[in-house]
DNA sequence: CTGAAAGCGCTTACAG
DNA sequence: CTGAAAGCGCTTACAG
């Protein structure tokens, strides 16, 4: 079981299959120009003695790191959650299908005052980065704006840098949502949000919610709407700041599924039916979204699919058969109980 | 703000400081055999020209990556949590800090299938790998014990397989608790298991709850411990199958915060009071666990330590200053409301 | 104290 | 179709 002790060279090979170092070269890169019959010498070769071409060497003769970076925001509990796993899982499976390392960044204080994530691509260790959970305050971001540094922001985007991304519809999943509580009869809705200073998304929800509702002739006070934490328990302290204000709304629309999660502990602490007394509305379709009761309507995003996309994107960047990427994805209304539309759900089964 | 197109090398820096290749790599590794005059005038035109060492060519000439890898399971929701944010963000900062690049990998199938754990030492990819959320399943791992390559489980441990760890003591964290319910006069207490067949650490706190029951004794029927998801709905469900067969129960020891939280859910949906008609305790200290109501009593690990702990300690392997890495980190029992103890916190602060 | 040279393990024009 | 040679950008004995 135990590993050889003694590690081969490329040489190694050339030498047991009596060929140059050129051809064994050639041949692990599926160099056409090689004989079927030296090719199978050397590829037998190769596999007699568990060959494993050394990785560095090769970036360093190609001059790329194969490699990517993800980069996180300075990684604290509220950011630890299915949210990052899911497009992390996403990146990496595309990434490894395409022969590329991922390593992990964080976009610390000390990160960015030296600079390194040009350094990163300076010093060859990476190829292209990919940014999740960025906000406003990483100013640092717009010197990728037009850099020659392939980089990608994934699931957010930047109205102020001309950055490449791809996000999640947010505007129109919220339009949806928003149109769903209208349709239903609800004209006194509370907005629960997070972020909405720092995060361009959670901008665009906000934004979307408050057209539909103009659009409809809804008034909406500045103090129907609550900034807080994106955690379960920041939802259920807006909900609280919510309800003392407001005590008549029918309605809660939520920035995130944790916030609404949150909101309902709350009206079960409160002694409120929810949907009968107040209708409630998410967003991310996470795992718990499906699983609470009631049921939550929900905004889906295809998070796994925004990572291996993301990756796709900055991979092209990389070898120069794109430079801009620029792609929103699509979502997904998913109308359970706690909007009151149906006491069954119509999309049960959780997915992804 | 664009940085230079143009890349300089060690040459060019040695061809503008009018020194040989070798003095200015003599200077970057701050040998003292160069003179503080030619250290200098190196150092001003590495600084002059903002050059960055290639580290490809770098870790090829020194025959290591500088790079560590860590290894997650394939990612679900269930593992997407506070958990691995905490532990990674340790592991990265020290890392860091000693100069290692943090690289990510996840345990699918085929990663195990094509041995790509030993490739990865192979080909000079990582100088060693961590590996969080491991659990029996993984029987790769076994190919480590007593092998060269550098390797630690992190907050894990295996009773078979003689491999280097870094973990919580898990059973002295779950003696306290069930100690403290016991002290407080519970005996029907309920236990809330998760991965009880798979995961080492879960069967320590089981154990290590059975045996205080015993050295008591006080009987614990088979249908007074279920096992079930490690999620907040994983607690829900057991706490209802639970309360079922057991509606006597006084107590309830949840192996981990999320199932106790959703424990708590349950025992609100079904009209009971925490702790007055029965006692909780969770295990991690989650920061959602100090904001429950009640307050949850827990048992808090340090993670963010745990892995800056085994980050350092894979590195001495690394560089062969240690051979052998065992290390049982302290975890501290958190009274607050939950278990009735008391009604006000004894510690309030919630913590890293 | 400093430099020329060999080496790390690959790839890739260039010859033949 | 194959090989000798130069190159990727560093480090490190070895000489002086």
């Amino acid at each position: 079981m135990k590993p050889s002790v003694k590690r081969y060279t490329i040489k190694d090979i050339a030498e047991q299959a009596g060929v140059s170092l050129s051809t064994v070269s050639l041949v692990m890169n599926n160099n056409p120009r090689i004989s079927e019959a030296t090719r199978q010498r050397v590829l037998e070769t190769i596999e007699r003695l568990g060959y494993q071409p050394n990785r560095l060497a090769r970036s360093l003769a190609w001059r790329r790191s194969q490699t990517i970076a993800v980069l996180l925001p300075q990684l604290r509990h509220t950011f630890a959650d299915v949210y990052f796993g899911e497009i992390i899982s996403g990146i990496h499976d595309r990434a490894t299908k395409l022969g590329y390392k991922v390593m992990l960044e964080v976009a610390r204080a000390e990160f960015i005052e030296s600079r390194e994530y040009i350094q990163l691509y300076e010093q060859k260790v990476v190829d292209g980065m990919l940014f999740i959970g960025s906000n406003a305050r990483h100013e640092f971001i717009r010197e990728f704006a037009g850099s020659e540094y392939p980089f990608v922001l994934v699931n957010n985007y930047s109205r102020e840098f001309d950055l490449n991304y791809v996000v999640s519809n947010y505007r129109y999943g919220a339009w949806q949502a928003a149109n769903h509580l209208v349709r239903l009869g609800h004209r006194r809705i509370g907005f629960i949000a997070g972020g909405l200073n720092d995060i361009q998304t959670s901008r665009d929800i906000f934004d979307s919610f408050q057209q539909v509702l103009q659009e409809h002739n809804i008034t909406l006070e500045p103090s129907q709407v609550v900034d807080g934490w994106l955690t379960e328990e920041g939802g259920r302290q807006a909900t609280e700041q919510l309800l003392r204000a407001h005590g008549d709304l029918t309605a809660i629309f939520a920035l995130n599924d944790k916030m609404a999660l949150g909101a309902l502990r709350k009206l079960n602490e409160l002694g409120l039916r929810c949907p009968d007394d107040i209708a409630l509305v998410g967003f991310d379709d996470i795992p718990a979204a499906s699983f609470a009761t009631p049921a939550l309507t929900t905004v889906r995003q295809p998070l796994y699919d925004i990572g291996k996309l993301a990756c796709e994107h900055l991979i092209e960047l990389i070898h120069g058969r794109a430079s801009r990427v620029q792609e929103v994805v699509p979502v997904q209304l998913i109308v359970r109980e706690s909007c009151g539309a149906t006491k069954k759900s119509v999309v049960t089964t959780p997915v992804g």
